[in-house]
DNA sequence: ACAAATGGTAAGCGATAACTTACGGTAAGT
DNA sequence: ACTTACCGTAAGTTATCGCTTACCATTTGT
């Protein structure tokens, strides 16, 4: 998978609030498929299929433990995004300055 | 807006490929409507309502110049998304070697 | 005053995505 | 061995989203 392309499928698992649920599920540590679907509002089948595209992601980790199957953030799929975003900041607020330099030149007396 | 709300509609609004290539296009600096549709594959129209889902999101500031309107990121939309993304990053790598230490506590003679 | 340029909005269409029910497959308990 | 628990996958439906064309408003230029 290609950089860009890790990044776009990150940000698509991220921009649904159903799969923003199940991720904060999993701050406090890894869980179950079944724990997770028990309290929230959507079927079992339906939290598997989103942590299929989290997991494609790369922001969960699976490590099957007989039965059932644990789910866990994996920090480095959420650090890939940190740094797109960290990039996206610094040329933002370089070219902000630059905004803010230019029009002091070109209006010098508003 | 609720602030988990701005945080949704930030990463909705960067969830689209084509909104992502309007941000890149103004990574260098402020651009009209015009001028970013010009160098896209898709119609003025489009990127118009792209435009609007990113201002609403917080990721864009637009400033009416006579006839056009300047669009440029907005440093404090996309910091916000930083701060979102920090927290998560922490709590997942606390709950990572919270994990590391009870597996090592739980099964001592691997 | 008229014409051209710039850009936001409405309506409609096609594709995608999230959900449900139904099913199959493997591991654990009795 | 059989039953129960856990979970992924397939098929089908519905709603949402991104795009286009058409239209209108405002500003600039002649």
């Amino acid at each position: 998978m290609d950089h860009k392309d890790a990044i776009a499928a990150t940000m698509t698992a991220l921009a649904d609030p159903t799969r923003r649920d199940i991720i904060d599920r999993l701050r406090s540590g890894p869980l179950p498929v079944g724990a997770i679907a028990k309290t929230m509002p959507v079927s079992r089948p339906a939290v598997s299929q989103h942590l299929r595209v989290l997991s494609d992601a790369g922001l969960l980790s699976v490590t099957p433990s007989g039965n059932r199957r644990l789910y866990a953030i994996a920090p480095d799929g959420v650090d890939a995004l940190r740094r797109y975003l960290d990039a996206l900041w610094d040329d933002a607020l370089a070219a902000f300055q630059r905004a803010a330099q230019e029009q002091a030149k070109g209006k010098p007396d508003d």
